[in-house]
DNA sequence: ACCGCTTGTCGAAGCGCTTCGACTCTCCGT
DNA sequence: ACGGAGAGTCGAAGCGCTTCGACAAGCGGT
């Protein structure tokens, strides 16, 4: 056993290896493999197969090294209370997968490293881009990207887009929708429960993106409108909520933006004895998911997280071909009607 | 603007640039930052103070190809249907910032690209060590992993363990864990309510170990159980615990194994008009946080994630310097009582 | 005064790949 | 019959770093 140990060395096969192989000159394994040049079809053929017989796969630091590529790209994720877990888990899956497709890896920050980080992997040319997610209206990662030289996409849209690529759902039509289906269907007097209280004073772009698009379809419905931030916790919304009827007991539609908050709340409905859709109306902007768990189903926006991801990807890797893009990528907001919504109790058929 | 772009060219500094800048050689500025070799002060404070001046970080292709140390791992996640989203989000923040700790970075796969990836990114040297997610009883990338003469760590316990390091909770004392403190307050008949069908159909490790874990204690206690595997979704979970209890009306304790189950599980037993923990007593596997986010806040015995993500990349570090590590570590679980569990009605105090 | 250490530094040889001329053919138009 | 344009291939020069052997000093022991 341990004697195996010095002995074997399969020393994985190097580019000089295939080109000794196939009887040709190292260049032109590397031309094969990238195609950068003509290659003759039997040429071609013979130095694939030397590679696959040998098992060949190029050495990911010695490319980078003379290419000055290294196909790696870095995703950095927020690590901070009051994000949505499932949602930052299916960007980054559908990050992990489009990067894949464009023959790029992703590179995993929290960004609790801080500046310094997204420093380190920039210069030492670890990555080639950056993608960064849950941006802050005013984040201090931004001025950073902007001088950092790498190309990079922001996942979210922070107050000062100027020279930066930004790409997010439009959470303001998405608000403005969900108020808009409400009003549609009579409703007069709707409430907001919002993000906790700690995301709107961070200034998260999505919140307060949310609450102003509510505010202003309300208006331009002329329907009556409050807003609530609101805790995760089954308590905490349960209380929320109690005290939102309380003081609101006219409310007949409820657009929730929390998704956490979705399950809890509908609890703390039935607990207060309102029926959903009978007596009160519920709107969700949360993942499809979440959407077809509860119960009844909701009507809902969805955040399309897979396609945020693959537009992120797809915008940094023609960045990186030099390609100029769109400084604001809106993502339009689709409602999905379903069973927790219907007329206001008392109104006109 | 656009007029900028060709001219400046900050380029990166070189270790040249720092040597040049310092007056020394160029192998003088790689001993200062590796420590392989002894530089007097004098010396090693002017390359540091010419590297901060001059903003220089190594380019890590170059430091690869010429160390063969890549300094970053790669961590597969996995992307299937029945995992625990919050628990793995946790797992990846806490092995990125134990790798950072470590002067490593991490690469993110999934395992959708399957096999082909793991080898890709091993020949390749793009990582030095690999992290494995969710691991099952008989898993395909197993057998890889051992041919693959790269280090690496599973995180979850596959049935053949030879020749692997494996880090998980152990789920079957957690299991067992659960029904000694049910038992142990007089509950007769429990109940554990598992992970989805889907789950143990695929032998995921850690759903077959708890339900053995259940059955072995209850056994030893001479208390009945039953277990039910439990699908996702408010619909779904009411359903089986509605069943449940309809034809197991004598239980009053109940272990519950799926962390996205608790709030629905809950919900159910109020609707049924069960209190909790008078009537039902409810023990959960699951992430503190979710415990004592429910109404009551439940005894719990916490997955922890933190500590297995620090486990898991201490042991590749160590392997990664040739050490000899443990096969298998599984970390003891802990039980934390809090409000949802109590003598069960009708018992002698 | 000399040997043999240790300590600190340097120069050069790669690490495995990409890319840039340069070179050899072949084939076409005239 | 000849120049020129591709097409196809090769050799060599790096890319920026680590590491090895060599060497110059300084030191204590005898």
């Amino acid at each position: 056993m341990t004697v195996d140990r010095g002995r074997r060395r399969p020393a994985q096969p190097t580019i000089a290896d295939v080109a000794r192989h196939a009887g040709v000159a190292v260049s032109t394994v590397s031309y094969v493999l990238s195609g950068k040049r003509a290659i003759s079809a039997g040429t071609r053929d013979r130095v694939l197969a030397s590679i696959r017989l040998l098992g060949y796969h190029p050495h990911a630091g010695a490319r980078a090294l003379a290419s000055r590529r290294a196909n790696v790209i870095a995703l950095v994720l927020p690590l901070r209370s009051g994000i949505q877990v499932p949602v930052v888990m299916q960007f980054a899956t559908a990050v992990v997968t489009s990067a894949r497709r464009h023959d790029h890896d992703v590179l995993l920050l929290t960004s609790d490293e801080g500046p310094a980080g997204l420093r380190r992997i920039a210069a030492g040319a670890l990555v080639d881009g950056i993608l960064v997610m849950d941006v802050e209206l005013d984040d201090p990662r931004v001025p950073l990207l902007r001088e950092l030289d790498r190309p990079s996409v922001l996942i979210g849209v922070p107050a000062d887009t100027a020279g930066l690529t930004c790409v997010d759902l439009d959470f303001d039509r998405a608000g403005a929708v969900c108020v808009q289906h409400l009003a549609g269907l009579g409703h007069r007097r709707v409430a907001l429960l919002g993000a906790p209280a700690a995301v709107y004073r961070r200034g998260t772009g999505f919140a307060h993106r949310t609450r102003a698009g509510v505010t202003r379809a309300a208006a331009g419905h002329g329907v009556e409108v409050v807003s609530v931030p609101c805790e995760e916790g089954d308590a905490d919304v349960r209380r929320t909520v109690v005290g939102l009827l309380e003081r609101h007991p006219g409310v007949t539609g409820l657009v929730v933006q929390n998704e956490s908050a979705v399950g809890p709340a509908l609890a703390a409905l039935a607990g207060l004895g309102r029926r959903v859709p009978d007596d009160v109306s519920v709107v969700a902007i949360c993942p499809d998911q979440f959407a077809v768990q509860a119960t009844p189903m909701l009507t809902s926006v969805p955040v399309p997280a897979e396609e945020i991801g693959r537009q992120a990807v797809s915008l940094l890797m023609r960045k990186l071909t030099g390609e100029a893009v769109p400084a604001t990528t809106l993502l339009a907001p689709r409602l999905t009607v379903r069973h927790s919504t219907a007329d206001p109790a008392g109104a006109p058929r």
